[in-house]
Formats: structure tokens, C-alpha cells, sequence
DNA sequence: GACAGGTTGATACTGAGTACGATAACAGCG
DNA sequence: CGCTGTTATCGTACTCAGTATCAACCTGTC
């Protein structure tokens, strides 16, 4: 291959100097130099110096907001769930690649930052699209609606970050199966109580059985 | 008050210059000029320009996890409540500071990471403290304790930032009411899924009322 | 007054990020 | 082939945040 890009060159030199020297003892004329180019041509490659460990979010960025519009009416959490599965895929392809930013983001504290500012990006766009499924009637259940898609879009992204933790400190080797249950959970916290969605009884410790079964005749009628 | 601190004037200068001319074209030196010191003084003061806008969240942070630490057995959410209402109160007590803030951190990238960082912070300290409830016993279910705990930790914080951001916007003059409110539905969404707290059932759409019953009977029994 | 401790401020340095202008490589086109 | 407009690259110079250092300056105390 020998026609790989000036931004391939340049961000195989800053990871394997940041391994070498970690993240704030090299420079980006280091970078540079290690590179075969010239200081200016790195910040034409990458706006900023972090840019280099985090290319791509906004493509993955555009994959799920095209997922989550592409939602069919009626399935919208499986849309939320599948646009966060093409977020893990992602990063489960790029295998050792996101392992080392992994490491990076471990121990560089405004790298650490920085990922988590991304992953607030992702909330939002979920939040957005989680909020559009009602249409705000009174301003009381507007509030209550607009909590609740908070409450899930955080609850979405914090699973999957859960997983992909998980798999990125190597605690686990099945992380799309755990992906699955993970999203399931955070599904049964919020499935019932999406509009048109069902109902959700809560029986509290030592539950009376014909109590329980009175209040489902209750709540079905 | 003759005896104002250095550090507060130096965090005055600041947030004025930065409503007259912006965060990014403020330089330090010019706060420093303004506050009538030199600009090595700034840095003993505050760590970075950035530091002047966020100056106590380790304050808070301390109040926080000290909340926790006095909690009751079988009151955890109680513990969890009271000391996300800690963190409401000290913005709430700010007042226009806070207003100032809000708006800085609107519009100045930097800023709002740096925010969403310290967030992050409160966070896991709630999200250690949820996990430490349970004692792992068998791997499965440590993962799911594990999970959950996340779960929880982030809807606290979310929940949090949902009704102070609308305190700080000027959308809502009952924050703490809404505060409570909000908290009762986070209860609401775990509750029952603590350990010894009981069961739930979920109902989908065009629930069958018989499958239904039997589903309780089986849970109960 | 002399001495010790802490605070300040000036200076100088590194490194990230920006702006700009010069030059080289590389089209297309006669 | 030669000309020309375009684009990539490079070097230079600049601003500013953050760090390190040292001299000057105020405290107080004996």
C-alpha cells in the first residue's frame, strides 16, 4: 500500500510516539517530523492535536442520525437500539486501534474530556429523536416527556458505553450479546410507560397474589 | 468590603470581560490588568482560565460524597436524593453567578466540555456509592448490579441537570419543586427492581388479559 | 535594625493553534 | 511540449496559555 494518506502516516506516528513518550511529552512538530511532513501540513490533516486520536466521530455521528431517521413509526426503540449497535460496531472494528485510544483516554485527563464531550453528542442527537416520538399537548406532560427522554437517551448511552468499556478493557469477548441484554434492560426500565405502549405493575415486596391479580384486571379493563 | 480576595476580583474582572468582549477574546493578561495584578498572580490563583468559572466543584463534590457516607441502611435512595438536592442548592444559591456561567458555557465549546467533565464527576461518585448497595456475589449478576448502578447514577445526574438547566434558562421559578418531582419519577423507573423490592410486570400494547394473569401467578409463586 | 517566611511581579521559555506568503507538484489545455 | 490555474506543502512569524524562576517586597518577630 503504498499510497496511504498524509492523516494515515500522521496518525500512525502520534500513536506510536504517544506509546512510546506518552500523550503530553510529544509535540506535534514530533509528530510531524516522524511523519515525513512539515508542521503546518499535520494541522491541515487535524484541526487540533486531540483530533488525531478521535477522527471520526462525526461520520459515526451521521450513520445514526440517518439510522434513527430512517425509525419505521411504531419500532422507535429498535431504532434507538440498532443506531447504538452501528456506534459499537464501530468501535469493535477498530479492534487494537480503539484499544490504544482507550489507553490513552485512560491516563490523559483532557483526552478524557474530550471523549466524554463526544459522547454527549450522541445523547443529544438521541434525546432529539427519543422527544419527537410525542407531540407536547399541555405544558405539564410536556415537562414530563421531556424528562423522560433525557432519562432515556443518557440511560441508552450509558449502557452501551457499559459494554463497550467492558470490551475495551478486555473483561469481555461476546460484547454484542451483552450489548443485547444491556439494551434490553434499559428497555423494560422505560417500555412501559412509552404512550400507547402498555402498562407496568409494580408489585412491592411480599406482594398478595390476589391483590396483584386484581390490579392487572384493573389496569387491563 | 475593602478585604475582597485577590481571587475574587480576579474572577469579577473575568466574567465582566468576558460579557463585554467574549470568552475567547479575553486574555488572561488583560483580566489580570483589570484586576489590578500581575498576570503571574492570575495562575497562582486560578489554575488555568478556565478554572475562574468553575472555581468550587471540588466543594461540592466533598459535601456530596460526605452526604453519602452518612447514609442509613435501607435509605439509599433517600442518601442518593438529598445529595443530588445538595448540588441543586449550591447553583441555586449562585444565582446570577450561575445565570453568567449558564451563558458562557452555552456558547463557548471549551466550556461546555469542561461542564460536562465535572458532571461526569458527580456521577461516578453517585454510581460508586449505588454499586457499593449490593456485595457481588455470582459474575452475572455483579454485571447487572454493575449496570445498573451506571443506570441509576446517570439518571440522577440527568434528572439533576434536566431542572437546573430549566432554573438557569429562566423556564421554571420552582426548581425544587421540580426537583422532587423529577426525582420521584427516577425513583419510580428503579424502584421496584431493588433487591427485596418485589417485581414488575410489564404489559405490552393489546395485552392479553389471561397471559397476563398467568404471568403474575408465575412470578408470585 | 536585622532576619525569616510568604506574596508578588517581571522575565523567559515551551508548545498549541492561526495567518500568510513562497514554492513546488500537478492538473487541463493550447 | 509549454503555458496556466489549482492545489498541496512548507517555512516563518505571531498570539496566547501555562510553567519555571528569580528578584523585590512586604509581613511579622526578636
Amino acid at each position: 500500500m503504498p499510497d496511504r494518506t498524509v492523516a494515515d502516516r500522521l496518525r500512525e506516528a502520534a500513536f506510536s510516539l504517544f506509546a512510546e513518550r506518552g500523550y503530553d511529552a510529544t509535540s506535534v512538530e514530533q509528530i510531524a517530523e516522524r511523519a515525513g511532513v512539515g508542521r503546518s501540513t499535520f494541522f491541515r490533516a487535524y484541526p487540533t492535536k486531540e483530533a488525531v486520536i478521535f477522527p471520526d466521530h462525526d461520520a459515526v455521528l451521521a450513520r445514526i442520525e440517518a439510522r434513527l431517521e430512517a425509525a419505521t413509526p411504531g419500532q422507535h426503540f429498535l431504532a434507538v437500539r440498532e443506531a447504538a449497535r452501528l456506534a459499537l460496531r464501530h468501535y469493535l472494528d477498530e479492534d487494537d486501534h480503539a484499544r490504544a485510544r482507550y489507553r490513552l483516554t485512560r491516563n490523559v485527563p483532557a483526552l478524557r474530556e474530550r471523549e466524554i464531550a463526544g459522547m454527549q453528542r450522541y445523547q443529544e442527537v438521541f434525546r432529539s429523536f427519543i422527544r419527537s416520538w410525542d407531540v407536547g399537548s399541555d405544558p405539564a406532560t410536556a415537562r414530563r416527556v421531556d424528562l423522560r427522554a433525557e432519562l432515556l437517551a443518557a440511560a441508552v448511552v450509558t449502557a452501551h458505553n457499559h459494554v463497550l468499556r467492558r470490551w475495551l478493557r478486555g473483561t469481555t469477548d461476546a460484547p454484542e450479546a451483552e450489548f443485547d441484554t444491556a439494551m434490553a434492560e434499559v428497555e423494560q426500565l422505560f417500555a412501559a410507560r412509552e404512550p400507547g405502549g402498555g402498562h407496568v405493575v409494580v408489585l412491592g415486596p411480599g406482594a398478595d397474589l390476589d391483590r396483584a391479580l386484581a390490579a392487572v384486571r384493573e389496569v387491563l379493563s
